[in-house]
DNA sequence: CGTGCTAATGATAATCGTTGTCAAAAGTAA
DNA sequence: TTACTTTTGACAACGATTATCATTAGCACG
């Protein structure tokens, strides 16, 4: 049985609030910062109990991190992003979105949801 | 100045005999099992400068390892994945890499890669 | 051929994200 | 309350990767 947990309410707030992709060490640091008392692994294991939950939203960056996001499953944008600076442009996809209900529900999952962002270098870091 | 070595081309050779990904450390115990005597660093080296030239794909593991492949564009696919037994399938989305790359583009971002993923309930934990 | 310069190697230490440990603290049902 | 059990958090441990640095060996050029 899961209890519920100051910790845990805090770590899916701080989630929500994010705009994109967080990692636990980044998220534990702005909890820390605002004054939460919070212990890193209490923010990894709630993290994976969100993830595992889906409530939340994983994937691995380039330099080995463990990234997450809130899931929201209504009203949700995708992102491009630079990875050298963290520029990042919204992107529309509706197309992509069809395309993702599509794949889910030819296979007969349900509940689908998905993780799409594009990574690349911006203009700017380019050179 | 890039010099020509044998630890080199045994990365190469070796990484190019595989089917699939292979992380360093799997590519590295098979070339010692071989007899070929190697260090762990050189192998993580050849196969960071194989990626960075283009001639290897990278991409992270769920369990954090970097995972290498020999350079073939036709073999690139995306997963849908059940967030409850793990199970998934593998995915042709060719229009989605060409949308992926216009948007990159478009916006002039270069060196552009994506992460798309679909997760959903298979039919069998959907019940 | 040497000879000199310097990139590459490899054993090992260091780093970094993450997970395991375990005693203390706190949620929950009675 | 009481009893039971999950969760917490400080810290140790772990595994993949990277840095260090003395040594080795490509690769011009004489």
């Amino acid at each position: 049985m899961r209890r519920k947990t100051w910790q845990r309410d805090a770590v899916r707030d701080e989630l929500e609030q994010q705009s994109g992709f967080v990692s636990a060490q980044g998220l534990h640091a702005t909890l820390v910062t605002q004054g939460t008392a919070i212990g890193l692994a209490t923010v990894y294991r709630a993290l994976a109990d969100l993830a595992s939950d889906g409530d939340a939203d994983s994937l691995q960056s380039d330099d080995g991190e463990t990234l997450y996001r809130a899931c929201r499953t209504d009203s949700h944008h995708h992102h491009l992003i630079c990875r050298q600076c963290g520029r990042t442009v919204e992107i529309e996809a509706a197309a992509v979105e069809k395309w993702a209900r599509k794949v889910a529900s030819d296979n007969s999952f349900t509940h689908e949801y998905h993780v799409i962002d594009i990574f690349g270098l911006c203009p700017d870091c380019a050179k």
